[in-house]
DNA sequence: TAATATGACTAAACGTGTTTAGAATTTATT
DNA sequence: AATAAATTCTAAACACGTTTAGTCATATTA
């Protein structure tokens, strides 16, 4: 009883053309071969009838192209991903193409078979990810030489790649500055390990010229590396002790949203309220729910809608320009804001 | 010099050998069509040593299977689904399928298209949907009838569909006597309107229910409607003026995790602070960071993680099932909890 | 020994659009 | 009128796996 789909070849013999005639109409290439408008009209007026929609896997098997793109992020339940991911989507449904969402876990090794499954084997026509890797070994594969690919978030040394990022370096500073004018000294900032990703240690940089800047000298001891595959229990034994005596302390910058979630979380857990303490809460990236969080967090909010736009033309032009020799990487890195609550 | 890409037909000139057995053994029917280990063997090496993978559009075409499921949801950023799609996009990842998720942006047309885009022509093998529709109309179609389509969070009235929802009945019910429990009489309960939909409906059964146990009578004007295409203005103008005399009420509880976001800021718009004001705050939906909002809130939560979970395994289900008459829908409705907070 | 069965494998069709090369008809040019 | 050119359209090849129907030895059975 399943309702048979219309193929070409049934408008085709509906109307006593040929197929060839009805995919090209289909097409709107029916003015560049010729087609008389008389019979376009006749084809379109057909199709519509018979509510006719092309078989997409036989067009991709075609022509190459199966208008879906690809997506590949650490987690898409973060909302920093999540977020990308809704102004990514938004800019390509306008142009016809889909969006592929994979989460990778922070596995390394599912990031980059999902890469070889979907970019070599051509399901997607092209590729914006967030990587995990931090080195550029298996991104500088042969195989993906031509391949439309945008990094977001985070770009790799020693390779040139097309990418869009926030300008890690000048919200960190930035922030850190802020910090310093509200008159705190001894900024602790907590940093992810291993940091070798560059948005990582963009911020890192930002925050010692910042100190540098105003000639308050960096101590080894006010920079935590949290272990990123164990973040929360990392976080409670690192910073655990240094809440017992905060008097040391003014600020604490957390270099991402999951390590100021782990900090918050540690905050309940041991009863620290950071605004008794007269202690500064920081954090890069922000989550709009901050607004509502009890010590006031300042924040560094990075422009997702933007990144998400840019991201997805980028890699539309990459499709459109593939094959050009010598395309020079196009690279696209986006003012931070500082959101000061409180 | 794009390199060329391994085709079965390549691996069967190097072992003299047909494409068809070449196939045949790929796709692990080897013993079942009869091909010798010995060749099986040969075949699979060769295979590795070429780095064929298949491809998938023409495997797609011919078998008319994807291996691509459909996730549609309201907003992928919304942490609500952006948690269900991360572990919809695990559990499919494990038995070889790919997560395609869009965002329909709570509109319907869009949604409509969507799914006819994708069901009809195949593009994906089934679908999860969270949908926007509030009637059943469109899918009654008798070419979604044989679509393995699983609907999620909520489901639709007058027509036989297989869902995995939370028991929002149940929620509602269990958190309203929390709120009785606490003291609570007067609760003012934030709704989405039009609320056709399923999942708040059965939350205002619940909460309607819940009072009439206690015997305290439902008051017609501690229903609010909120408007569902301009929450946060529609909140500022029916709840602000309540705040200002607060004692009327003792407890405020929104029926979802938008309206609570646009209460949490109009609180601090208007700087209403609801613990000294001894207000309650409640919500359906649980959000991570609500443990670190200021009011304490107490909510609903739903499992997300095995929303996703059996959404995941009854789509597939579906598939293995196709074609097999009078199967009968699945349903499944999943206990939430309660997070009581301060 | 002829007939049947078994094991191992293959040629060709198929799925459904797209594209190339070319055919048929009409119009324009000399 | 004959040739060239433009207009409108089509047959067949193609993209690349999967599946059906069948071939060709060799082994078994009556």
């Amino acid at each position: 009883m399943a309702i048979k789909k219309t193929l070409l070849e049934d408008i085709a013999n509906e109307l006593n053309v040929s197929k060839t005639l009805v995919s090209m109409v289909i097409n709107g290439k029916g003015d560049a071969y010729g087609i008389s408008k008389k019979t376009q009209e006749r084809v379109l007026a057909k199709a519509g009838e018979m509510q006719y929609t092309p078989n997409v896997f036989a067009r991709a098997l075609r022509t190459g192209k199966s208008n879906l793109i690809g997506l590949v992020v650490a987690d898409i339940s973060n909302p920093f991903y999540s977020n990308i991911a809704k102004h990514v989507e938004k800019a390509l449904a306008e142009k016809g193409y889909n969006l592929l969402i994979c989460s990778t876990d922070e596995n390394l090794e599912r990031e980059e078979k999902l890469v070889q499954l979907f970019a070599e084997q051509h399901i997607i026509d092209g590729l914006i990810i967030a990587t995990t890797s931090t080195t550029s070994d298996f991104f500088k594969q042969d195989r993906l030489k031509n391949f439309p690919l945008v990094f977001i978030d985070r770009y790799l040394p020693n390779i040139e790649t097309n990418y869009v990022v926030a300008n890690n370096y000048q919200g960190s500073f930035e922030l850190t500055n802020l910090l310093i004018t509200k008159g705190c000294k001894n900024i602790l900032a907590l940093n992810i390990t291993p940091s070798h990703i560059s948005s990582l240690t963009e911020r890192v940089k930002g925050y010692k010229d910042a100190l540098e800047e105003h000639n308050i000298p960096f101590k080894k001891e006010n920079l935590i590396e949290i272990s990123f595959n164990n973040i929360q229990a990392d976080v409670r034994e690192k910073l655990g002790p240094i809440l017992k005596n905060a008097s040391k302390i003014d600020a604490i910058y957390t270099l991402n949203n999951h390590i100021a979630t782990a900090c918050l979380n540690l905050f309940n857990e041991v009863g620290f309220d950071a605004t008794k303490e007269n202690v500064v809460f920081a954090s890069f990236d922000d989550i709009s729910l901050f607004d509502f969080v009890k010590p006031n967090i300042i924040s560094v909010s990075q422009p997702l809608e933007q990144i998400g736009k840019d991201a997805a033309s980028m890699v539309l032009e990459l499709i459109d320009e593939k094959g050009d020799e010598l395309k020079h990487p196009k690279k696209i890195v986006l003012p931070t804001s500082i959101i000061s609550r409180g």
